[in-house]
DNA sequence: ATGGTAGTCTAACTA
């Protein structure tokens, strides 16, 4: 089983795209961020055409999330539960015997900026939910556009992206430790301890030409799911055809 | 070179 996660960057715009990588992958299951749709615009019409259902959270130019499933999702939440929010970027779902979490994580800007507080308050009422969720349901999937670079081996270069930098900074990478910490692994290094391997390159300076990325797309699972967890790919294939997102999708493969 | 590109929407913001 297929799980996968993808900042598209407007669906309206990579919505051929999303179809083509769907077809070319089949993944069962397929968390997306920054749709920037209101949920009246969302394509579910033609997603079901290509076999998924979805369920959906979105708004107008910014943010904006959905999950695409081949079965059906049960019990929906819409954002995290008591942290008012006017920005749409949580989403979960349970699909089969999994329970789904898709998050876009604030930018945040720059470190000590009044988004980077944004930021580090969400990040918290983020964990908080997810040490909940993780109580219900054994078996979970937290995945998405992070914008925080685990460590310094998921970044092309430490001296740019370091402790006072924005997607690296100490803040950051420890409130993304309490959140892993509660149980939750990364996917991607239960398979690959190398450097190099990015999910986002600037679009600005050739950052894919010259690989100067940063991984920041992760899928985190369960305990329970880390013994099912078969292997995790970051799928680079998208990123070369015409008019790309800056992310490219990334996944978890589950034995059955 | 303190820049660069892309999306939404046509001015300026976000990333």
């Amino acid at each position: 089983m297929k799980i996968a996660s993808w900042n598209v960057n407007s669906l309206n715009a990579r919505q051929p795209h999303l179809e083509e990588w769907l077809r070319l992958r089949s993944p069962d299951i397929v968390g997306l961020q920054e749709t920037k749709l209101e949920d009246s615009r969302f394509p579910d019409t033609a997603l079901v055409e290509q076999g998924y259902r979805s369920v959906f959270s979105g708004q107008k130019t910014y943010n904006g999330v959905a999950i695409l499933s081949r079965e059906a999702a049960r019990d929906v939440q819409y954002g995290i539960p008591g942290f008012a929010d006017e920005q749409k970027r949580a989403i979960a779902a349970t699909i089969g015997d999994i329970r789904i979490v898709n998050l876009y994580v604030v930018n945040g800007q720059a470190v000590g900026s009044e988004k980077f507080e944004y930021k580090l308050r969400w990040l918290d009422a983020m964990t908080g939910w997810l040490a909940d969720e993780l109580k219900a349901h054994q078996n979970l999937v937290v995945m998405g556009d992070f914008n925080i670079a685990p460590e310094d081996r998921d970044t092309h270069d430490p001296a740019t992206w370091n402790a006072d930098s924005i997607h690296s900074s100490t803040a950051e990478r420890a409130a993304l430790r309490r959140l892993q910490a509660l149980g939750l692994h990364d996917s991607f290094r239960l398979h690959n301890d190398k450097a190099g391997h990015y999910s986002w390159w600037d679009y600005r300076a050739a950052g894919f030409r010259r690989n100067l990325g940063l991984r920041i797309d992760l899928v985190l699972v369960s305990e329970a799911l880390k013994a099912r967890a078969s292997g995790a790919h970051i799928d680079r294939e998208p990123r070369l055809w015409e008019r790309p997102s800056d992310h490219t999708p990334v996944w978890v493969e589950l034995d059955d």
